[in-house]
DNA sequence: CTGTTAGCGCCTTCAG
DNA sequence: CTGAAGGCGCTAACAG
């Protein structure tokens, strides 16, 4: 039974009904403090009648909790970040936890923005993929941790920063990768996708210059794509590099232009869905064929990956975990454990399918 | 400059730091009220000197306005339903607004939990893409409304609910894909996906009753399927109608079922992602190619679909244009603009590749 | 224009 | 074990 009238009845009404106290009401109502059981179903039976549901926002404002979790992620439509936040949400409803979700375009401004709408609804914890680069870049994060609101980074680490990071290891994942394709015996092989450099790097100190000055994703993707070379001794070649935005249709540009190189790449390796499908039009556009001619080799697995022809070989990242795990690290910290802060680092999985072959001739 | 002290400062601090009363404070810092451009000058700089950031919880208990919108979806994982979520919260920013955002696994039973998490947060508003088939199971959307919460559906409309719905035309997509089919001399066409019919209905009346009492979007979508078929006398076949889980393994069992028949389908319609996906790994399975042996349409054009050789045929969905609009609607009901409720439809794109072809032979 | 005075709905001492 | 009283931080009448 609910009552018809729009305004909710409160605790105080509740008690009048069941002709008690407030703080009777208020006890039995909010499960602490002791009441007699006859007591406790009087007020119990007209809570039931009027519909009564407590005020989560007046109940934080005085207990300054609001079981509720702040994630800022830069774009909630990218499936790799709605998988995190589906893991955070899961995780914090578990404990009885609901999740602010900010999307932030990537903006650091945005971001800034988000974490003060965040501080002022008073979330007990903060959960953020940050566009940051730096320290000096972060300080909307030291911000929310001087009001006492736990943080804790996913997907992305900011160096220099001390803080809890639940992330993957994009270097050794990339490097990996990279080793595949030089086992396979390319000695040409393209790195599509960020850093988002505009001039291209001459030298390879100035490449790794680059790659520490932008998102530490893409820097340590790359730093894992120089490792493998670095392994083999190949001297990297800046024209196997993709500069420019990270968007799929500059993808596809830059991957036709290594493809029209004199020595042109055979193996690709790209760091993001949208640098694979981007690659994946160029090849097209070239009548080249996946393995036969190029090998493939991408960041993100996907149900798509493995229908492709032939299925692509792929490096898939655990996003839900990632979500859920970093929930876990938040909520020890909100429930002040002081484990050492650092980073969390989950295992990727390199699910090895068909995109692969041996150079052509 | 900001205070080192955990605590963050309060309205009265921010008065008795600049000298004044805390209404004045309150109102400078509120935006609202007259205040005397000194006094004015005196209070921000108070505030900025404390680094004063107003309680939004303290403010909505006051107002009793929230600035927060409440969104409901089956799978925040999902990318049709991150991007009606990043369209949401988009059109929500531009307003002030943010959303808390909740996914119910499409268990009723968790939307009725989080349809109360968002009614006792004092949400202003709530977008929601029901799993609820009808009025009787829409009680918890009635009670958000008797508390004079506003509510508009999204992607997914409730019948006999009189509500304000934004969504797309299922049944005419559905209809015009299997128009497609048909034009290009199809006459056995598989239907790839829900209703998740346990038994295979015999009849074509037993069907659609099964389709009007299970998720809209899959009845809307049969009942397309249904209409075309009718339009050029062709009797509906049961065999040719998925039936069990929604899921890529049995959307690929029952394809592969299908493939078996005596008289197999030459064209196949998916509804969804995983159907397709299913769908093509079924057809891998047999040694078949797409078009030249099946024709092939999807709903969701993504990326990968234009990549595949050959290009997939798909139904391309407005994500962020369903959220958007959805938020729309919502705030004129805030607003208390009292449009009338009812579907909003918004247009799909028939994205015409090139995987369907006449059938073989 | 400014300051005082009440609440918003809940939790939390504190006597009784 | 119960009820009265005060406070969380802010907004909102209301006099001055």
């Amino acid at each position: 039974m609910t009552s018809e009238r729009s305004v909710p009845p409160t605790i105080s009404e509740v008690a009048e009904a069941a002709g008690v106290g407030r703080s009777t009401a208020a006890r039995t109502l909010g499960g602490y403090g002791y009441v007699s059981p006859e007591l406790r179903e009087r007020v119990l039976a007209a809570a039931e009648r009027l519909g009564y549901r407590a005020n989560a926002l007046a109940r934080s404002m005085s207990t300054g909790v609001s079981q509720t979790l702040g994630v800022i992620v830069a774009d909630i439509a990218n499936p790799f970040f709605g998988g995190v936040v589906r893991g955070i949400s899961d995780a914090s409803r578990a404990r009885g936890f609901d999740t602010l979700v900010l999307s932030t375009h990537e903006d650091l401004d945005e971001e800034i923005a988000a974490t003060n709408v965040l501080i002022d609804k008073r979330v007990d914890g903060i959960i953020v993929a940050s566009a940051a680069l730096d320290v000096a870049s972060a300080g909307h994060i030291e911000q929310a941790r001087a009001r006492d609101i736990p943080v804790v980074l996913v997907d992305r680490a900011v160096p220099g920063l001390d803080l809890d990071a639940v992330v993957i290891d994009n270097r050794a994942a990339a490097r990996e990768a990279v080793v595949r394709l030089l086992d396979a015996g390319h000695r040409r092989i393209g790195f599509v996708w960020g850093p988002p450099v505009q001039e291209r790097p001459r030298r390879r100190r100035e490449l790794i210059d680059i790659a520490s000055k932008n998102l530490w994703t893409d820097g340590e993707r790359l730093q894992g794509y120089l490792d493998a070379l670095d392994d083999e001794g190949i001297v990297f070649d800046a024209d196997l590099v993709m500069v420019g935005a990270k968007t799929e249709e500059n993808a596809q540009a830059e991957v036709t232009r290594m493809l029209d190189l004199p020595e042109a790449p055979t193996a690709l390796f790209c760091t993001e869905n949208d640098a694979m499908t981007g690659a994946l039009r160029a090849l097209r556009a070239r009548g080249l064929r996946v393995a036969a001619d190029v090998s493939l080799i991408g960041f993100d697995d996907s149900s798509w990956a493995a229908v492709m022809e032939p299925p692509l070989t792929m490096i898939e990242q655990p996003t839900l975990a990632l979500g859920a795990r970093a929930a876990e690290v938040l909520f020890a910290a909100i429930d002040g454990e002081a484990g050492s802060t650092g980073l969390h680092t989950l295992v990727t999985r390199f699910v090895d399918r068909a995109s692969v072959a041996p150079p052509p001739r």
